[in-house]
RNA sequence: GCGCCUGUAGCUCAGGGGAUAGAGCAUCGGACUUCUAAUCCGAGUGUCGCAGGUUCGAUUCCUGCCAGGCGCGCCA
């Protein structure tokens, strides 16, 4: 347990016991004590910790809030970790402690190091992430890299809190698009030697298209010696296999590692469309109608039923995504998370329809929808065209502001909010941008660190130190903090919102900017010196810790 | 028409049934012979889109409306 949870349990326990005594007294009445809620004021001048509980009892009490909070306060017990405790605004109880309560926190990160803030919420839930999964028939976009890093994050966090995770990147290499994409590589391949060979109406018309054809040549000189079918179906296969790869490279320069690529042809090839459907059949979910197979997913509150099998004998991508999300469960995970695009919200409703008609609940899927990225260029909206090849993908991103400003700006919103994504303000080198500003942080300590090395002073441990001389306003500003990372981290991950710790991370990293303007380390006398080492040697291990969340550096210089 | 997201300071965005609604940027003024000035210290800014409702209390919850974005295929 943390020690912010603790001290909070110790603080509610004794307001229990002070509103029993009210009661017994008789100053108070009641019927029955509400739960009590106690939070960290956003003011630092309303003390530690804060309680509503006499504005939530008042009605009940029949008493004024403020009366009611003064006899609590009457009886609180005194002293101990207490130092002061007032009745303020309309009713709150505001306590105020001694610090040493904190100095615990520098012991949890001293003993758990980057494991701190962890936990085993999650211990026991198999939770499989899906994100990214762009169509391997072109370059990724700047929606994909913003999946990726809420994704991957999320995942990271995930794990933080004790769930085991597994991250997969759905490959749909066997659909209408693929098909698309095969017919546009292998006209690019005759074009090489015929100039005025037709390219396909519908036709991918990127570059990268009649790049890979050359490479393919050289691969296969032969090919037009197959049959046309076969050649498509050889294109179709080793494109999208040439696409994944460049996928999985421009992943990997992102920091992002899948723990499965899933083939949807692997699907194809088990019969597990086949099999899904069966499945279905025999529960009497499905009916022919127009030539076509539907599934009844309006039974379970979708808008419309879909058709599963088209009258041209082919599957939707619907079908396919079925027998993927079985073979998830099949798998034995309790918890499917899909990270979609905007224009996946659609779809929703028949996924979860489908999870039900498969047997387990509804929020056994859980769909989290990112907004639209709009880059913006000299304070101007980039404008993008596909067809016209104005396109900024999210390669060409990542080349432009590097992994970490990317990933940094994509975790600074929450994930449902539309995001303006300053391209100029990304590669800044200056104040200007906030990563920089975190990073700064873990390096200047870092700095401090080095040098106290070389002048020979060892880092402490907090043993042997005497944590009560870290008494400065920001030095407990920061312990404060730090011991607020558990419930942040567990936060973060139970709503899927990573940006709560990129925030966690820019306000500690402010904290410490503020303490080294008006403390100092290395210069003082031995005790205090030691002291503010163990401090700042556990705040980097924390900047580390989060950073490492968030997949940014955290570099020992700038 | 139906559904989803968004609307908070000049800009980009946090927050959230409770106390005086916050941060960064921009603007202005200070701080480097001392551990990294990519930093710090100080200063101004609000119809929380609009209107009702619930509540002791609403910017937060509910309903309606307005505005912007997106989606509603036998495409993926």
């Amino acid at each position: 347990m943390s020690v912010l949870v603790r001290q909070k349990q110790e603080l509610v326990s004794a307001l229990y016991t002070a509103i029993e005594a009210a009661m017994a007294s008789g100053k108070l009445e009641v019927e029955s004590v509400p739960e009590i809620g106690l939070e960290v004021p956003r003011e630092k001048q309303h003390g530690d910790f804060a309680s509503n509980i006499a504005l939530i009892m008042a009605r009940a009490a029949r008493k004024a809030p403020r009366e009611v909070a003064e006899i609590i306060v009457d009886h609180l017990p005194k002293g101990g970790v207490i130092r002061a405790v007032e009745v303020a605004g309309p009713g709150f109880i505001n306590f105020f402690l001694s610090n040493d309560w904190l100095h615990d926190t520098l012991r949890a990160i001293e003993e758990q190091g980057e494991a701190y803030g962890n936990c085993q919420h999650g211990a026991g839930e198999k939770v499989l992430l899906e994100f990214v999964s762009a169509n391997p028939v072109g370059p990724m976009n700047v929606v994909n890299a913003r999946a990726a890093a809420v994704g991957d994050t999320l995942a990271r966090l995930l794990r933080a809190a004790g769930y085991e995770v597994g991250t997969e990147f759905y490959v749909n290499d066997a659909g209408n698009q693929a098909d698309v994409f095969a017919r546009s590589l292998e006209a690019r391949y005759q074009q090489l030697t015929n100039a005025d060979y037709p390219f396909p109406e519908d036709g991918y018309p990127g570059a990268y298209v009649a790049e890979l054809a050359q490479v393919l040549k050289e691969e296969r000189p032969d090919l037009l010696d197959l049959p046309f079918d076969e050649r498509i179906a050889f294109c179709k296969r080793w494109g999208t296999d040439k696409m994944v790869e460049m996928q999985q490279a421009d992943l990997r320069a992102y920091g992002v590692e899948f723990d499965l690529w899933f083939r949807e042809r692997d699907l194809h090839a088990q019969g597990a469309l086949e099999a899904v459907i069966e499945f279905l059949r025999e529960k009497g979910l499905m009916f022919e109608e127009d030539g076509a197979l539907w599934f009844r997913s309006t039974q379970f509150g979708d808008d419309k039923d879909r058709v599963i099998v088209k009258s041209d004998g082919s599957y939707t991508y619907v079908t396919a995504d079925i027998a993927y999300h079985y073979d998830k469960l099949k798998r034995g995970f309790t918890k499917l998370i899909n990270i979609w695009g905007p224009d996946h919200h659609g779809y929703i409703g028949r996924m979860k329809a489908a999870i039900q008609a498969l047997g387990y609940s509804e929020d056994t899927l859980e769909v989290l929808i990112l907004q639209y990225v709009a880059l913006l260029r000299d304070g101007q909206q980039v404008k993008m065209s596909k067809r016209a090849g104005e396109f900024i993908t999210m390669q060409d991103l990542v080349e432009e502001v590097g992994k970490d400003a990317a990933r940094f700006f994509f975790l600074h919103r929450s994930p449902e909010s539309h995001l303006d994504f300053d391209l100029d303000l990304a590669v800044e080198q200056s104040n200007e941008n906030p990563v920089f500003y975190v990073q700064y942080a873990h390096a200047r300590i870092s700095s401090v660190l080095r040098q106290a090395k070389e002048q020979g002073i060892a880092v402490p441990t907090c043993s042997q130190v005497d944590l009560s001389l870290l008494e400065h306003e920001t030095e407990l500003d920061l312990l404060k903090q730090l011991a607020a990372l558990p419930e942040e981290l567990l936060a973060a991950a139970l709503l899927r919102e990573p940006h709560r710790i990129t925030r966690y991370a820019l306000d500690l990293a402010g904290l410490f900017h503020s303490f080294y303007g008006y403390c100092h380390i290395l210069g003082e006398e031995a005790p205090l010196r030691d002291a503010r080492l163990v401090l700042v040697s556990n705040i980097r291990v924390v900047l580390r810790k989060v950073l490492g969340l968030l997949g940014v550096d955290a570099p020992e210089q700038m």
